[in-house]
DNA sequence: GTTGTCAATGACAACGTTGTCAGATATAGC
DNA sequence: GCTATATCTGACAACGTTGTCATTGACAAC
C-alpha cells in the first residue's frame, strides 16, 4: 500500500479510500491510484484490514464437519458455502472424523484466525468449551445434531420423526417381524432413529423383540455382518430399517448375497446415490442436507449482523421416496 | 495479551514467549503466564501474529474444487486435508461450478486473506493471471487438470491411457462397435479421454464412426438421453465407454430402459459408489483421488518449505475394477 | 572489588491496514 | 475582498502480535 501510495504520489489513507471504495476520493485521484496498484499488482491485505478495522470481523466462517468427503456433509458444505459466497464470506471446512479432541483442535485452530462463525456437525458431548468463543463474538450454529450443555442455534433433522414414517410404511405393507439396523448409539441421531423405531412399534402394538435389534454398526462391513446374522437367526424379520446409509448398503449386500432383496422389506434413512438404479429400487426416507446448510448459514449470519436474540431451533422434515424396497410384503 | 501480562505481571513480550512455547522463560513465570491465560480466556491471534512475523505464514492453504460436494472433488479436499493437519494447517475450500470468473474470484479471496499455498482443480484456460501470486511466494499445485500459460506443479491422472485401457479390454472381449458418451469437451480432462478412445480405437485397425460418438454431455439427463436416441439409431453399438461418472449412470438409466443392460456392455471412467451392487455390477477405470489430494498437498508443502527448483508433474495410475457390465459379449 | 559471561526480561518499533481528526483547497454568498 | 461552507486529502495512532536490542541481575573468575 505503501508502494502503490509512492507511485501514485498520494498518501496511504488515500490508497486506502481507493481500496475500498469509500466515496469522497476524487475521480482522477482513483483512476491514478488504481493504475498504480494495478501496476505493482497489488493485493489487499484482509488479515491486516480485519486487524485494525473496528468490528474485527474476518469475513470467513468454519466449519466442522464429520467428513468433508462425506455426501451427506459435504452436500452440507457446498450449501453453506452458497450463501457464504452472496456476502463474500469464505468457509474454512475441517473433518472432525466423529472425534471429540479433533473438533475442539479445529475450533480453536479456527478461533486462532478470528472467524466470525462456526458451523458444528457437533462429535463431542460438552460444548461448554464454546463458552468462551461466544463471549468473544463468534456466532455458533449445530447442525444435524444438537449441542450439549451449551444453549446454541440448532438445524436438526426430525429423525425420531422419519423413522416412525418409515416404520408406519412396513407396518401398513402388513409387517410385524422389523428389524433395525441402527449406528453408533453415542451419536445423538442415530439414538433419536432407535427412539422413533422403539415408539412406531409401541404404537403399531407390536411387541419390541430385541433379537431383531442391531445397534453401534459403524460402516458397511459391519452392518453387512449383523444383517447375514441376523436373517440367519431362528426368527428372521420380514421387513429391515437401516438407520444410516453405509448402514443401508451394508444390509443391501446382505441381501443380496442371501438372495433375499427381493423377498425381505428394506427402508433405509438417508438417501443414496444410484438407489433407484437398484433392483428393486431402495425405498428411504431422505433427509435434506441442502436445506439443512442454507438454514444454517442463514441463521449464522442473521446473527452476526442483528442484535442478540434468544436462540432459534429449527427442524427440516424428512421425506420418503418409495422405490420398491419398502414396498415388498412380508 | 496486553491483559495477560497485566495480570501476571509481566511484559507482554514475555506472554508473547510463552504463548510461542519459545525457551528461555523461567518456569515460575510460564506458570503465572499460562494461568492468567487461562483465566482471562486468551486466545492466540493468528492474523496478527502472522502479519507481524518475518515468514508472514498464515498456516493456511487455498483449494479451488469444481464443486466440493462432488465426490471426486471431496475425496481430494479431504486428502488433502489430512496431508495439511500434520502440519496444522487449515484448508479454505471453494467450489468454482467449471466456471472461470468464479475460480478467479476465489483466488483472489484466498490471496487477500495471505494463503500459503493454493491447490487448484481448474476451470479457466488462462493461469497467466497467477503469475503475480506466485511472485508473491504463493506456491501453486494444479490437480486433475492442468493449467493453461503458466508452469505450475501438477498431479494429474492418465486420462488418454485409462480410456485406451477400458476400450482395449471391451475390444478383446469382443467388440467392434463401441460407443462413446463424453463430459463437456472443453474440458481438458474430457478431450483427453476422447483421445484416448480415438487413439485406441486406430491402435485396434477400428474404423471411428461418428454416429457412435456423442460429446459435451453434461449431467445424468443428457447423457441419459443421448445414450437413447444413439442405442435407437440404424448400427446401434454392442458396447459404451463413458467418460464420466455422472455420464455413466445416465449411460446406464437409459440402458435400463430399454432393458438392454445385461446385453450391452459399459464401461465407465471414474468409479462410483455402489457400482458393485447394480446388476450388473459397472466395471470401471477407476481414478485414485486421494493419492492425487495427497500427493498435491505432499508437493505443495515440500515447495513451501525448501528452495526454488523446478516444476514437478506427477501422474497418478488408473485401475480397472471388473464388475460384469464390462464383460458382455457382443 | 572488579570484570566478564550468561540467562532472563522488557522497551520499542514494526507488520499492513483503517479510524480520527485536522488541514488544505475550492466554491459560494455577501 | 472576506467569511462560511463543503469537499478532499493527509498525518498520526492504533489493531495484536513478534523481532531486535538493551537492561538487569546472578554468578564465576580473577
Amino acid at each position: 500500500m505503501r508502494d502503490v501510495a509512492a507511485l501514485a504520489k498520494v498518501s496511504i489513507k488515500t490508497v486506502s479510500r481507493v481500496v475500498n471504495a469509500e466515496a469522497g476520493v476524487s475521480p482522477s485521484l482513483v483512476r491514478r491510484v488504481m493504475a498504480a496498484a494495478e501496476r505493482l499488482d497489488y493485493r489487499h491485505n484482509m488479515t491486516a484490514s480485519s486487524l485494525r478495522r473496528s468490528n474485527g470481523r474476518s469475513a470467513t466462517i468454519g466449519v466442522v464437519l464429520e467428513d468433508v468427503a462425506n455426501p451427506f456433509s459435504s452436500a452440507l458444505h457446498r450449501s453453506i458455502e452458497d450463501v457464504a459466497v452472496l456476502r463474500g464470506v469464505l468457509v474454512l471446512a475441517g473433518s472432525s472424523d466423529e472425534d471429540e479432541v479433533r473438533e475442539q483442535q479445529l475450533v480453536s485452530a479456527f478461533a486462532s484466525r478470528r472467524v466470525d462463525g462456526l458451523i458444528i456437525q457437533p462429535s463431542s458431548h460438552d460444548h461448554s468449551y464454546l463458552q468462551a468463543e461466544r463471549k468473544a463474538g463468534t456466532a455458533v450454529v449445530f447442525v444435524d445434531r444438537p449441542p450439549s450443555f451449551l444453549d446454541a442455534d440448532t438445524v436438526l433433522t426430525d429423525n425420531a420423526a422419519g423413522v416412525r414414517r418409515g416404520v408406519r410404511h412396513l407396518v401398513e405393507h402388513g409387517h410385524r417381524r422389523i428389524g433395525y439396523l441402527g449406528d453408533l448409539h453415542t451419536i445423538m441421531t442415530a439414538s433419536e432413529r432407535h427412539r422413533g423405531y422403539v415408539e412406531e412399534l409401541a404404537a403399531s402394538r407390536i411387541e419390541l423383540d430385541e433379537s431383531l435389534v442391531r445397534l453401534d454398526l459403524r460402516g458397511i462391513e459391519k452392518a453387512e455382518r449383523a444383517t447375514l446374522e441376523m436373517l440367519g437367526g431362528p426368527r428372521p424379520p420380514t421387513a429391515l430399517f437401516a438407520g444410516q446409509n453405509l448402514v443401508t448398503i451394508g444390509a443391501f449386500r446382505a441381501l443380496r448375497k442371501l438372495k433375499l432383496h427381493q423377498r425381505i422389506a428394506l427402508i433405509g434413512f438417508d438417501d443414496i446415490l444410484l438407489a433407484d438404479l437398484l433392483e428393486p429400487g431402495i425405498t428411504v426416507i431422505a433427509q435434506d442436507p441442502t436445506a439443512i446448510g442454507r438454514t444454517a448459514a442463514e441463521v449464522l449470519f442473521r446473527r452476526l449482523d442483528g442484535p442478540p436474540s434468544p436462540t432459534e431451533h429449527h427442524v427440516v422434515r424428512t421425506t420418503m421416496i418409495k422405490r420398491g424396497s419398502g414396498e415388498i410384503p412380508p
